[in-house]
DNA sequence: TGTACATCAGTGAACGCGCGTTCACTGATGTAC
DNA sequence: TGTACATCAGTGAACGCGCGTTCACTGATGTAC
């Protein structure tokens, strides 16, 4: 069925962006093929190259979506802990370092999941420039939460602080991926938990 | 020239492991072919079957290849540190956590340049199993250095504190590598080194 | 509002390419006498 | 030690495959009158 409405056309565009952000998660860009993300919307992928001008493109534009996603799951879990009493940052530590996190990397964390995909992308490209703003902006969400961050300039990239903290998250979920089916797996995370965790 | 002696094959062997090692830890393993892993060591692609009974061979090969090689580099530093009197665990803290160290992963830390490529591999295959036995031996190494370590069991796994302490080490390194060419890069390593760091 | 026509979202076949892997072959190396 | 032969390390052509990308085409949608 060819020629759909203008509005159909502009869902399907976004609906191959959110399953291209889910795969490439899940998988890496090298092991997400464009003919696979287009059928997993349902469309064959003749039509691919009249909405993005290359698969480059569109890891591009799936890696900016999965980063603003996580950035508003983050204001979501912030919101719930703090309306029920307990610290946004412990809800969010126990959230990232879970085992259902570790397990599901396709709704996962987009920093943890591409960051070996962009260090190999040209250095100037769109994907890198995507992910390091994402970076900066969760890097930024997450000083704002951490009750140990010297309250020098919480605003733009964060202070030193957060971002040692926010490296041993990365990495705890990164190795305990690497570690899944090990009992060091569970010991990473709840290590970096541990770590991480302030308060009462 | 076919037919080179027993000795001169046993060093091809060797030499496209050592390869391998290097380009899988550069450019990850889907991006490093067998015709280019053959050709850096001056060999046809042909009679690489011959010695490997698969691509997933090679590569799990050079990962416990890679591994082992940082743990010969480890005790160098610590042992090179601890001759001119100053501290071991600091003296690997700012090597790991060095811009040169980032900006060449082929020779560099491979629990971190594999975390990825390991992950995304079968739960019980043989790269796995190469990689946890590395990290497993790392951590061990690791928590014999760490001045921090709480003296329960130095010995196999290390100790919990110094998991969180290596997961924060690969994280910052990840991150720094894709953000490379960014400030950001910088200041996460910096950051790091900076939690990380004891004493004088 | 109804008709005529241009637009263009999506199809499916096709392209060149590099991949992992196989295999018949070569000729120096290694072995048996 | 010297000869005869088997072994096998490495070659290079070939295979089937899936990739990223292109393109002629279709027919419902959108637009102009």
């Amino acid at each position: 069925m060819p020629r759909t409405s203008r509005a159909q056309a502009e869902l399907h565009h976004q609906q191959v962006i959110e399953a291209a952000s889910k795969l490439v998660r899940e998988k890496g860009a090298d092991r997400v093929s464009v003919p696979e993300v287009m059928a997993a919307v349902g469309l064959t992928h003749g039509g691919f190259y009249r909405r993005f001008s290359s698969k480059d493109d569109l890891v591009a534009q799936a890696c900016s979506a999965a980063l603003a996603g996580r950035l508003a799951d983050l204001d979501a879990v912030a919101a719930s802990a703090s309306a029920e009493g307990r610290s946004a940052w412990n809800a969010f530590l126990g959230h990232y370092l879970s085992t259902v996190h570790r397990d599901d990397p396709g709704l996962g964390c987009a920093i943890a999941a591409l960051a070996a995909d962009v260090a190999r992308a040209e250095p100037d490209g769109p994907l890198r420039h995507a992910y390091v703003e994402g970076l900066r902006q969760m890097a930024g969400k997450l000083a704002g939460l951490d009750p140990r961050q010297e309250g020098d300039s919480p605003a733009e990239g964060g202070g030193r602080r957060v971002l040692a903290e926010l490296s041993t998250m990365v990495g705890a979920l990164l190795l305990a991926r690497a570690c899944a089916g090990d009992d060091l797996s569970d010991e990473i995370l709840a290590a970096a938990e541990e770590h991480l965790r302030t308060g009462p």
